[in-house]
Parts: structure tokens; C-alpha cells; sequence
DNA sequence: ACCAATCCTACAAAACAAGTAGGAATACTG
DNA sequence: CAGTATTCCTACTTGTTTTGTAGGATTGGT
């Protein structure tokens, strides 16, 4: 149904981060995480996980425990946190851009999966949790959420 | 696994259309089709019926029947190829970008999402099929696959 | 009539996504 | 030291999607 997509997993994961954000360096329970983003709260819990292995995020165990950020909101890139639960940015046929190879007339076609790639992370690798928190997003991106027909569909 | 995929229907559909443009205006079988990009035949049958459906591929039928492109190669665009088999470019938990909402901290978060689109269409929309089966892509996409670590993992 | 092709329907196996369940380990608080 | 709130770990479920395959009906040129 869709070419590219961002999954429930990347998407909770976003906004828990999001929410670490503009609470940091507060310690936030995945319970009160949930019931803020409306998340369900178990998934969560292996989401949150995912981001600790990742370094996104560091845990406090037992009473009064939870989650925050593992550095500064403005030193994490939403990049950084879809990769830390969803894997690589982008991908072809559960491969690398740079890994598939064709030959024939599609001998150029991994230069346009490079670009895609390119592009993507463009955006999101220079986004971080900070600005999408407080909205302040870099001007680049700026340009493309306001370019003619961006938010019309397709 | 990955956070934004392209999938083999999609990866087939490029490829096929990609051989389609190479030989334009030529009628091709699927099954040349499919020898010569190495793809299962009976797949890239259902494959191709979608780019008819989607207006991006004429078929003819009977003995020496096969398929051709609908337009000139110089006249469709990946994107249009990518769209037809597997529906609209980037969503996000199933949802269009713009469809998505959030309160509290993530209030923003719909602009990025928007501008990931943004900049997948503005490479997917402006490489045209003829670009690829020749290798001259626009500059604005070389310029992506030259850009710095674009090639590198991460 | 023959034959090579598209076209259509149905099925199947495997992988993946999204979540649930239950409980062990941990650490703060009275 | 008991209670309690939390992370952490393993396993399971359930439904959907993906990636095909099988078989044959239909078409149309020679």
C-alpha cells in the first residue's frame, strides 16, 4: 500500500523522544509517557528499550524510575532514534542502496536509491529532537514543508 | 528492520519500466521482461497488470503481444511508476503526513513528516524513466548522490 | 487450427507488525 | 524490612502483508 513508510514503532518512538525533549532532563516513566503521547503503554515499554540499546536514552530502575534523554535535545537527530528501533533510513528489497547491483538497463538505477537516500536523511538526520519540540525546524526543511504542493496529496 | 523501504513489487516495477524505456517504443513479452532483468515471471506479471491499471504501461495481447510504455519515457517519472504498484510514496503508520495529528509535545511533528515526503517526491518526481536507462539524472539529484558520505552506511 | 501471449482467480508459505501477558529484578520510601 | 512502583526480560498471539506459485481462460496473429 505504500512505497515508503514510517511504522507505528518509529512513529511512537518519535514522540516519546519528543516528549523526553521538552521535559529533559526530567525522568519520565513509560507509563505517564504513554498515557501523555496516548501510547500503548506495554509497546511502548519495548520501543523504550530499543532506544536505550540505541544510546537515545537512559533508564533508572525501581521506584520513582523511568526514561530521559541520554544527551542534550539538541544533540539528537530524529535520524538517530528511527534508526535506533526501525534500522537503517532507507533501504531496497531489504538491502543497502549501495549494496544492490543490477545490470542492463538498470545499471544506474542504485544512484536514484542513493539520492532517495540522500534526501531522507537530508531531513531527518539534520532535524533534531529540540527543534521538532519547540517547532523551530532548520530553514532547509522549512523551504520543503512550505514548497508549492507539499502538503497536497499525490 | 527499516525505517522507509522500497519493496521488491516496487523494485521490480522500476526495473521493468526502466528495460521498457531502453527499447522504447518496442512491444516486450513479460517474459523477456523477466529474463532479462532476472525477476519471477508470473510476479512481474501482476506487477506489470498494476502499471496498466495505472496508466503507465499499454499491453497487447495474443501471439507476440507483450507491453510497452504508455508515454514517452521522457514523460514519466519514477515516482508515477512507484505510486502505481504500491501506492502513495511516504505515509506514516499507515496514514498520509498530512492526515496525521498529535497535541501536546509531537504538536510539530506533521511538519517533518511533510518535508520527508517533500524530499522523497522532489527525487522521485523529477527522474524520468528515460533519465535512468541513460544515466543522465538531473543535476539536482547528482548533486545528492555526490553529496558527502552519501554513499557511506550509517 | 495452432500457438504465444495477456489476463484472471485462487491459493500458499513466510515474514513482519503490532501488541499482550506474566512475572523477575531493582530500588526508593515509610 | 515490607511495600510498591518501576524497569527489564521472555514468550506468545493475532492479524496483515509480502512474495510469490498454479492453473487455466481469453485473445489475436499466422
Amino acid at each position: 500500500m505504500w512505497t515508503m513508510q514510517v511504522s507505528a514503532r518509529g512513529d511512537y518512538a518519535v514522540r516519546a523522544a519528543v516528549s523526553l525533549a521538552s521535559t529533559h532532563p526530567t525522568t519520565v516513566s513509560a507509563q505517564s509517557l504513554a498515557d501523555g503521547e496516548g501510547l500503548p503503554h506495554k509497546f511502548l515499554e519495548a520501543v523504550l528499550a530499543d532506544l536505550r540499546r540505541g544510546g537515545v536514552v537512559t533508564s533508572v530502575r525501581g521506584a520513582d524510575g523511568g526514561y530521559r534523554l541520554a544527551r542534550d535535545p539538541g544533540e539528537i537527530s530524529v535520524g538517530a532514534v528511527l534508526r535506533a528501533v526501525d534500522g537503517p533510513l532507507a533501504g531496497v528489497r531489504g538491502q543497502r542502496p549501495e549494496e544492490v547491483t543490477y545490470d542492463g538497463a538498470s545499471a544506474h538505477l542504485p544512484d536514484l536509491w542513493i539520492a532517495v537516500r540522500a534526501a531522507v536523511r537530508n531531513v531527518l538526520d539534520e532535524v533534531t529532537l529540540a527543534q521538532v519540540a519547540t517547532g523551530r525546524l532548520p530553514a532547509r526543511v522549512r523551504r520543503l514543508v512550505g514548497s508549492e504542493g507539499a502538503w497536497e496529496p499525490r
